[in-house]
RNA sequence: GGCCCCAUCGUCUAGCCCGGCCCAGGACGCGGCCCUCUCAAGGCUGAAACGCGGGUUCGAAUCCCGCUGGGGCCA
């Protein structure tokens, strides 16, 4: 598709500070982000905050983290500022009121004081008799009413369908008549721009080329397109991508649970998970399911985005979380486990303690059997400090009054061993095994047991390598010790 | 209720635009087997879908119409 070659493409993500940044708005950040780094584009921020209740300062925050966190960013923001701003909407109101004097002007706009009862009892009057609802409002031949505080109310005058070649949706039209007088300036004392009109006035004037955002905002594309070519700028491209669901197919929303992008991280997601599970849910490279950041820049093509909805799975997402946790440098992986020590009741000084090579050892051996940062840390505390509960199944099954005997021989043949190399170690238990008649698991489970509390732990050797000889023979001594079973 | 959108395994999807290579491919999840000191990981393997009805055509998952279902926005 020949996209206007010589234009440089504009695009942007619009999110309104009014809560936490959701996984459905990432999305969308994301596949703005994907077009622009892939066309040579520019990505910009807009903080759409003329929702003065309900947007708060620390969910703008959050947005500009949470982004950083994922490493999208933007060329033009409330932050770095650049050439069309500013970029939050609080600080565009002259330009709201600009135009919409000049739309009042060009008699494309009028001021309307009809009240909300008056409207209602009109459209439901309308309605009975099955006709169009443009002519809703009398103000606009009749005059405002003088004695109240005006809205402005854009005048449609199109006819037959407001349409556009959508660039996931494909063609979408409306019959015109179905578009009624609609307001673009509140009547509060703010002037508040409505949402379309804001929206239309920003991204003609930041020089958007091309509108990539939810399918919950097609209804509002056509009144758009009116106000573009009012205004006599020209109408960009929209790509409308599908939203993403809940379980019950419902639009995603705080009852589905888990959906502030915030919450994925504290829970040890990596980013690359989520821009990898993301990005899948709604487009797809052939049979390609994992992607570096690169790989997607080159691949995605946001017209290859499909145009039903998709429903979070988080499933695969633990599954892509798993996987590229797997393929991570161990030194890297180490240092994104620092924020989760605390969390999973680690001292993070006995960490540090024990340096970061020692760390490197460690962290394959747990990468393997962790779906997240979280669960992984937690799966190491045993390592830096005596598990401070044994699991009573557990202990019940593997640490009985034999068990405790062989503990004991298994703890001689430890102290002895030459070395505390995993290698050394292996061959030397498995010989005692041997000439016990035992399988190497009789003596596996009790040493595991004693060592980390439960039952499941990385291969035993490793583990009694990075622990140690001292610590290890410390451990099996407290066990010896205890009432023998 | 009005307008708009969507429709392939439970889920994400390939295939659909340019009909035959599709008794529909991949992935997650689920089941089985192998490997194995536990748990994972890995390998092999199984069950699992073209919503329904009409057309068009020698031939339709693919094109057209209708229905049904789901969703979004507005009220």
């Amino acid at each position: 598709m020949a996209l206007t070659a010589s234009k440089k493409i504009r695009v942007r993500f619009a999110p309104s500070p009014t809560g936490s940044l959701h996984v459905g708005g990432v999305r969308t950040a994301l596949y703005n982000w994907l077009f622009a780094r892939g066309q040579g584009g520019t990505m910009i921020l807009r903080i759409e905050d003329t929702d003065v209740e309900r947007s708060t300062e620390e969910a703008v925050t959050a947005i500009l983290e949470g982004l950083r966190w994922l490493h999208l960013d933007w060329d033009e923001g409330p932050d770095v500022g650049g050439p069309v701003g500013p970029y939050r909407q609080l600080e565009r109101y002259a330009l709201y009121r600009q135009h919409a004097e000049r739309l009042v002007r060009q008699g494309r706009a009028y001021p309307c004081t009809c009240l909300p009862e008056e409207l209602a009892a009109r459209r439901q009057a309308a309605r009975a008799e099955k006709q169009a609802v443009r002519q809703l409002c009398p103000c606009r031949t009749a005059g405002p009413h003088p004695g109240r505080r005006p809205a402005i109310r854009f005048h449609v005058t199109a006819t037959g369908k407001v349409g556009w070649d959508d660039l996931v949706q494909g063609r979408i039209e409306v019959p015109a008549d179905d578009i009624e007088d609609f307001i673009i300036v509140r009547s509060d004392e703010r002037e508040t721009p409505v949402y379309n009109f804001a929206a239309a006035v920003d991204d003609a004037l930041m020089g958007i080329t091309h509108v990539v955002r939810g399918a919950d905002h097609i209804p509002n594309t056509p009144k758009q397109i009116l106000l573009y070519e009012a205004l006599g700028y020209p109408v960009p491209v929209f790509g409308h991508i599908p939203l993403v669901l809940g379980a019950d197919r419902e639009k995603l929303s705080k009852r589905h649970g888990d959906v502030a992008l915030q919450a994925y991280r504290e829970q040890g997601y990596l980013p690359e998970a989520m821009v990898n599970y993301l990005v899948r849910l709604g487009w797809a490279y052939g049979d390609q399911e994992v992607f570096t950041r690169e790989e997607l820049i080159k691949a995605f093509r946001i017209e290859r985005v499909g145009a039903s909805p998709g429903i979070f799975d988080r499933a695969k997402l633990d599954w892509l979380n798993a996987l590229h946790l797997r393929r991570m440098p161990p030194e890297a992986l180490a240092d994104r486990l620092t924020p989760f020590w605390p969390a999973a009741g680690v001292d993070p000084q006995a960490v540090a303690a024990r340096g970061r090579t020692w760390l490197a050892q460690a962290v394959p051996l747990f990468a393997e059997r962790a779906k997240t940062l979280l669960e992984m840390a937690r799966a190491m505390a045993f390592l830096f400090a005596p598990p401070a509960t044994r699991d009573p199944t557990a202990e019940a099954r593997f640490l009985g009054r034999e068990q405790r005997v062989l503990l004991g021989e298994v703890r001689g043949v430890l102290a002895g061993a030459p070395d505390f190399a995993a290698g050394t170690l292996e061959g030397l238990v498995r010989r005692l095994a041997t000439e016990r008649g035992l399988k190497l698991v009789d003596l596996a489970q009790p040493v595991r047991v004693a060592l980390t509390g439960t039952t499941v732990s990385p291969p035993l050797f490793p583990v009694l390598a990075l622990l140690g000889r001292e610590a290890v023979l410390d451990r099996l001594d407290r066990v010896l010790q205890d009432r023998a079973g």
